[in-house]
DNA sequence: TCAAAAGTGTTCTCCCTACACCCATGG
DNA sequence: CCATGGGTGTAGGGAGAACACTTTTGA
């Protein structure tokens, strides 16, 4: 039994896991809740911080335990703190965007339970979710145009297209594909991959690699990709 | 006396206040601290939010309370959650950043312990607030670009020269006036004035206001100002 | 009349945009 | 051989960057 003069609110962490395929395009994870309150609704992996953890530690520390992934790219993006937005009592969340290289979910507990879920076919969600969905998304769509995240959401030898659609899928835009690989092969971030990519349907594109070392010397120094 | 079953962290907001005016450029409102910890350390002006209150009214509440300002823009910028950033308990502050027309501190119980201080010469501060200030002007110089958030720090008829060096003391750059002063315009947001500004120590400039349904407008549909 | 600050226009370059044809591959 | 998708180049327009001289005003 914890006793305090003043009543503090209960603190969680909520991470927005984003993943991409080309199949399914920008896709979120959810995971079911097996207990109450909002028992069977799909909520984002998440729970209690520690009170000897700090946000970001137990962010991680709930987004591996639930979910097994290893994020790439993890950014705090707001507090969340409605009276209301926990019947239990008041609980504040801290919540986080994540990016993990799409695949089955692997460890936890709670894994079968939680699912991919393409970002236009995204059920109902428990708490203010929904809320919290939205403005990750169009914090996702902000930060791709000042660090080239989207990279971290693709296999490390892609082509052209799959990049382009990853960029459309989570701009929700249509690009011309001369102009957006001009653009991209004009960063100098991209470099040609020997090999070349199999199981296409058709012609075979060419594939690239993702230059980190040049992306390091543009982080110093400002960067901004316009769309 | 409240009891909970698990250990809860206190909730604070804090804000960091900007002001600007031409003599002392971008400066930020501190309070020094009457009490322990970090008596008459500065910091910034926040508190304990309250149990039936979301973080953003308490941030506004404690910023009129001990400042008497009342902002003109105001944004939660993340929150600040390292364990032992509190020598009392485990306390996790929410940060937020307030634009204010840059005046004497008016209202508060405190208000004689609020002083300005320009951004060059801000003293070292309690808790992690020189953390917190770091990120609130890198976030400042973020969203200058993408809401003319610029205009609220300025008297309603201002002049070019003044707008420039605004902007000059946020970004901690120079432009060139002329390239300056056509993107300006070309923006469409500024409204030139009748009358012209007096007090001026040699020519006269010409004066402009902000034309806010302009800006409303632009809102919806993108807006980026490029520098 | 001089010093200090404000006003103004042009050129060059770069990047974004729009757009059409050819090529490789599998069926 | 044809359908599908991948690859490529160019012309035009707009915006940013660099840059110098003239005007106003108070001292």
């Amino acid at each position: 039994m914890f006793k305090y003069d003043y009543p503090h609110p209960a603190v969680t962490t909520d991470c927005v896991i984003f993943g991409y395929d080309t199949r399914e395009g920008l896709s979120v994870l959810l995971i079911e809740r097996g207990i109450e309150p909002f028992r069977g609704c799909w909520a984002f992996p998440g729970g209690f911080m520690r009170i000897d953890e700090d946000a970001d530690t137990g962010a991680l520390r709930e987004l591996k335990e639930e979910t097994g992934f290893e994020p790439l790219y993890i950014e705090q993006f707001g507090a969340f703190t409605d009276v209301d937005r926990d019947p239990r009592e008041r609980v504040i969340t801290i919540a986080y965007l994540a990016l993990v290289k799409k695949g089955p979910v692997a460890g936890g507990d709670d894994a079968s339970k939680a699912r991919w879920f393409p970002l236009n076919a995204v059920p109902a969600l428990a708490f203010d979710h929904d809320r919290i969905l939205r403005v990750a998304i169009s914090r996702l769509r902000e930060q791709i145009h000042f660090r080239p995240i989207g990279f971290d959401l693709l296999p490390p030898v892609f082509t052209m297209p799959q990049l382009q659609s990853l960029y459309e899928s989570i701009l929700g835009t249509h690009f011309d594909r001369r102009n957006f690989a001009a653009k991209m092969l004009h960063l100098g971030l991209l470099e040609a991959d020997k090999e070349r990519s199999e199981n296409t349907p058709r012609r075979v594109p060419t594939t690239y690699r993702f230059n980190k070392d040049r992306y390091e010397e543009m982080k110093s120094g400002g960067f901004r990709i316009e769309f």
